[in-house]
DNA sequence: ATAAATGCAAAGCATTTGCAACCAT
DNA sequence: ATGGTTGCAAATGCTTTGCATTTAT
């Protein structure tokens, strides 16, 4: 991608990147994807998946998702939209709630910034990771 | 810290970590802990920087931050609030905005799920950062 | 006395980058 | 032909960890 011009070639790789995005709910991290694209392309590098993830992103087919971990997650819905995180599985789900869209504006007026994006996650333990828990702790009496 | 007992003993080193977050409002990183906190012990070790942050973190004393930077961010803040993220130069400030507490429980509800935390940051360009903007652009014509 | 905590250095690991070859425009 | 893109491998940089030693309890 050029820097000044924000001008990109298409690219065989980079579609076949987008696709994998797409065909997931499961906000899948960089290496997930690169496995995922390997199935298609055998010879296509790590180095690539990063470069092409970094570029959709910027592009705006694509949101970066951070949350915690020590590694990226990327969603192939780049419409805002609200996560729930798991701490115990570090699963990522979609919310349904709607966007607050009017607190970027209220926030913008009070700290005298420009606000172009907000992010809202919830965090806590997912149902499959509760029932792990409990019956762990009934295996314990 | 114990991890079956979650027993800490009181350290020098710990105590100044902490004193070093709270005399601070600027969301700093472990490394800038590290610098500020070898005035006061100059042998402290970085590896100590990292454990102690983690630990107080899981003590409850600070908050670990992401938003997206490859590195963290502390704050010695434990009670949850909000935050503006400038995206260009990484600058993260408080925000005064009222906790939305009723979120969790209603997320909790609709998705079946524990929520025990959540986080909210807005993204865009501080009072600074715009201004050097202007300043760029005026200089192109 | 016990085991948590430290300093040091090495290791870990996700991500980035330099470079020659490649290929979309 | 131009210059964006790729594959490869080396490098980067934040963070974690093993270990002998120190220190709080």
């Amino acid at each position: 991608m050029n820097k000044k011009t924000g001008f990109v070639r298409k690219t065989k790789q980079r579609e076949v990147i987008l696709n994998v995005l797409r065909s997931t709910k499961t906000h899948p991290t960089a290496d997930w994807v690169y496995q995922e694209v390997r199935k298609h392309m055998p010879n296509v590098s790590l180095g690539t998946i990063y470069r092409n993830l970094k570029t959709l992103t910027e592009m705006g087919e694509a949101l970066e998702l951070s949350y915690g971990s020590t590694y990226s997650r990327f969603d192939g819905n780049a419409k805002n939209h609200y996560h729930f995180v798991c701490q115990e599985c570090g699963e990522v789900v979609d919310l349904d709630i709607p966007l607050m869209a009017q607190l970027e504006a209220s926030v913008a007026d009070a700290a005298d910034v420009k606000v172009t994006d907000h992010r809202l996650e919830f965090y806590g333990q997912c149902e499959h990771c509760l029932s792990i828990g409990d019956m762990q702790q009934n295996q314990a009496n």
